[in-house]
DNA sequence: GTAACTGCAAAATCTTTGCAGTTCA
DNA sequence: TGAACTGCAAAGATTTTGCAGTTAC
């Protein structure tokens, strides 16, 4: 759990039915295929459930190494992408080239992210209100939406406050530093 | 101007005043750094400027290779990452492993996105009541906005009617094709 | 038994960087 | 003149793919 130290904990309350639901789905989806069930499999979609909310591909594969060692990327890219097709886990970009994984949203509630780009860190928040405007606008434009992502980056609080501290301890008594 | 053919085309009335603060605030950037004006980066910020909204490096490649064709990619990455840099661009990317640079909102308004997956149109929306719940959230996590993305996926007015026409030819009697 | 899966390494993308020659100021 | 710029090609980074051997069913 990657979560602002100071800031209450939002959203990531994953709610164990709906967990239960995707890995259901997940099921279905393989047998219906025709996929098969191995232990790399079952060890990278175990770490994907049970990890961190927003893993990237490296992350997941270290951790899943620990377990296994041999586990290669071709392995675990193949599975998230599995999840994601079956719609159990969604891809996400921040913008720091790297793909990161989330579940889907059945399981967290409909979120959206804070991210801050001086720590990295990833905030969730929710908003209702943003959700309905967002429905409206989509059909003022006939627009039939599938997904969204909505994202603000910047700096998270603790950075500003390590930021200040470092300002003022350069010189002396003196203010805010730019 | 790739906008969505019926739709009544919102938000991307450029304000010429606005465009002139952004060529004025690259020219000072240039001048400070000691950057020079040479015809490669000339022919590419122009073509930038005045061309459509949301070109990947690829096509702006293409654009101007159309006007000199001894331009290379280097060129071309190399001049929108200066332009991003003083902030008369920014970089965006919708999902499909592309780069696309877009003038900083100084010069389109504030706006955001609805990407068709089904035909790749993007159509731009502005909505006031967003970025004001926007900010209230931000200031609930003691966050600094710096910029953000708001995105929307899904299927665009025009590729629902196709589909749904393409569908109903396949039977019997049907009404209008796209 | 066989079709799916795995790990590896090679390939494919997109972007950045090093270099030698060119050009702006 | 000389630092900045350019084009090319090589290098990086991330993701995908081909293949020969392995394994689930």
């Amino acid at each position: 759990m990657v979560h602002a130290p100071g800031e209450e904990e939002r959203v990531t309350h994953v709610d164990e039915a709906a967990l239960e639901r995707l890995r259901t789905r997940l099921q279905t989806y393989m047998v219906e295929k025709g996929l098969r069930s191995t232990a790399q499999r079952r060890l990278i979609i175990d770490t994907f459930f049970e990890g961190a909310p927003h893993m990237t591909i490296e992350e997941l594969l270290q951790q899943v190494r620990g377990v296994d060692r041999g586990i290669g990327y071709a392995t675990v890219y193949r599975t998230l992408k599995l999840l994601a097709e079956c719609g159990v886990a969604s891809e996400r970009r921040f913008g720091d080239g790297l793909s990161r994984y989330e579940l889907a949203d059945d399981a967290s509630s409909h979120h959206d992210h804070l991210i801050c780009l001086s720590c990295g860190k990833i905030i969730e928040f929710e908003e209702p209100q943003i959700e309905a405007l967002q429905d409206a606008i989509a059909e003022k434009y006939g627009f039939l939406v599938t997904s969204h992502k909505h994202e603000m980056y910047g700096e998270c609080a603790d950075c500003q406050r390590t930021k200040k501290s470092a300002a003022s301890e350069g010189a002396d008594g003196m203010r805010d530093g730019a």
